[in-house]
RNA sequence: GGCCCCAUCGUCUAGCGGUAAGGAUCCCAGGUUUUCAUCCUGGUUACAGGAGUUCGAAUCUCCUUGGGGUCACCA
């Protein structure tokens, strides 16, 4: 059995970090036919869970992953967390430190000057005194004094740290609300948490875990520790470069097939295979095939990504999705056609639109930088010649335009690029973009007439 | 700074003692396409450095260097 869990804390939006590790978790539990968990970690109450909840719920929903049961939340857990607490003190395995905010600085500040690590000098550790007035006491658990604390981990192996490093470090606060580190571990362990995967930063924790799961008698988890994305530079990931709310890949036109391929090569590979269906992420995922370095985010990787689901994505749900961008063609007849023209040449959603919109909207203006090439010389009258045919045979399909279009070039000797070009920019404004017969039969006979004679008019006025 | 982690083309990565160091992306060139894109073919670019171990190291060990993480009554 397999159970893992995304615990994030509310801080407003998944970034893709997040989703990365609620990814692989995810695809554990799934292979293994386990299960998945949510968990808000909300024990800092100054934040607003509900709002978080929304927004990880959205990115969830958008990519298809969805979690089992209800979602804990640690700020309506507090109960469990004191019982445990007070087991530890009725144990004697934690105690109250009555040390002062004034004096932990004050300690602090000695181990500095010193050039120490800061860290609590265990001085409540044994006290059996009477306790000084006026002092809400804070809850310490006893770490080991000595030895060391080893575990595997998942992905990076065997990790070793000397107990000395981990001081006697606060479970609950002197409010009695309990810590995180102390709190993660609870959880853990009760909600039965086979598999811990979570990013690199938390490796450090994971000692101090241990030390309450020691305490408790709970059974160790497996840890995967992930390391970080970075951004292209190699820094740290900010908003500026891809730590943005997951939905803003939404609105930026990217496929949720796409962003969950482009995650899970993120650190993750099977052998050369690059595209991946969530099908195949779920059979092929393990873990133990993670990268134990950390790798940055490539835009151009993603896009790629991007444009190969959109090339392969059917035309019904271009057509839904292409309604979040303005462009409705449910009820064009045409719209296969259209989509035929346009997908291959979109890299996202918003060049799709755009592509299309190229086509089923008379350009307003033309591209100032072909004009005198594709306007020039004996444009003007090779384009009132080609309306003058096309209005005699009114092509009605694809191939009959294409006929035309030949036609045209040998009777009147002239190469493609005379009728093409001027033709190109005619109906788009532009030089490049789908094929003119496509584009023809996409608009009808009496549009093309009549965006030529624009152009027509057009030249004229030059 | 202490501790911990990491290190193969610009980027994502394969490799797990013997390979011409492979794939993908990007970039470049050619082909297909009336244009652009797609697609196809080809090409440039990497084992951070130094010591070991070994008949043989990208693969194992150590050191250096360089990145990153973490050192709270935050999570």
């Amino acid at each position: 059995m397999v159970v893992t869990r995304f615990a994030p804390s509310p801080t407003g939006y998944l970034h893709i970090g997040g989703l990365r590790t609620a990814l692989f978790s995810w695809l554990w539990a799934k292979k293994n036919g386990g299960t998945f968990l949510l968990r808000i970690e909300d024990t800092d109450l100054s934040r607003n869970s509900d709002d978080a909840m929304r927004a990880i719920l959205n990115a969830f929903e958008w990519v298809g992953l969805s979690y089992d049961g209800d979602a804990f939340y640690q700020s309506k857990r507090f109960e469990l967390y004191k019982s445990y607490i007070d087991r530890l003190l009725s144990e004697g395995k934690a105690y109250r430190c009555y040390m002062s905010k004034e004096e932990l600085d004050e300690l602090r500040e000695e181990q500095m000057a010193r050039k120490e690590r800061p860290r609590y000098d265990g001085r409540y550790r044994d006290f059996k005194g009477t306790p000084p007035e006026g002092v809400e006491p804070v809850i310490r658990i006893k770490a080991p004094l000595d030895g060391e604390i080893r575990f595997v981990d998942g992905v990076k192996g065997e990790i070793v740290i000397a107990s000395s490093e981990v001081d006697d470090f606060v479970i609950a606060r002197s409010g009695g609300v309990p810590t995180y580190n102390f709190v993660v571990a609870i959880d853990d362990a009760l909600m039965g948490i086979t598999d811990v995967i979570r990013g690199d930063d938390h490796l450090y924790n994971t000692p101090k875990q241990i030390v309450i799961y020691n305490a408790l008698g709970f059974e160790l988890p497996r840890f995967s520790h992930v390391a970080m994305i970075n951004n292209e530079e190699g820094k740290k990931l900010s908003k500026r470069d891809g730590a943005t709310d997951v939905m803003e890949y939404k609105t930026n036109g990217f496929l949720p097939e796409a962003l969950l391929n482009f995650l899970v090569r993120l650190g993750w590979s099977n052998g050369d295979q690059e595209i991946f269906s969530v099908e195949e992420m779920i059979s092929l995922f393990d873990p133990k095939n993670i990268n134990k370095s950390a790798s940055s985010y490539n835009l151009d990787k993603l896009l790629w990504l991007n444009a190969h689901y959109i090339k392969n994505s059917s035309d019904e749900k271009l057509i839904e999705l292409l309604k979040d961008f303005e462009i409705d063609l449910s009820a064009d007849e045409k719209s296969s056609d259209i989509l035929k023209a346009t997908k291959e040449r979109a890299k996202t959603l918003i060049e799709l639109a755009s592509q299309i919109n190229l086509i089923l909207q008379a350009p307003t203006s033309y591209n100032q930088k072909v004009i005198k090439k594709a306007f020039g010389g004996e444009a003007k009258e090779i384009l009132s010649r080609f309306n003058v045919t096309l209005q005699a045979q009114k092509p009605e399909n694809i191939e009959q335009f294409h006929e035309l279009l030949q036609d045209f070039v040998a009777q009147n000797n002239i190469g493609f690029g005379k009728i093409g070009q001027p033709l190109r920019v005619a109906l788009l404004g532009d030089m490049a973009g789908a094929g003119l017969d496509e584009i023809m039969y996409i608009l009808g006979v009496d549009e093309v007439t009549k965006r030529i004679q624009s152009a027509i008019n057009f030249i004229e006025s030059l």
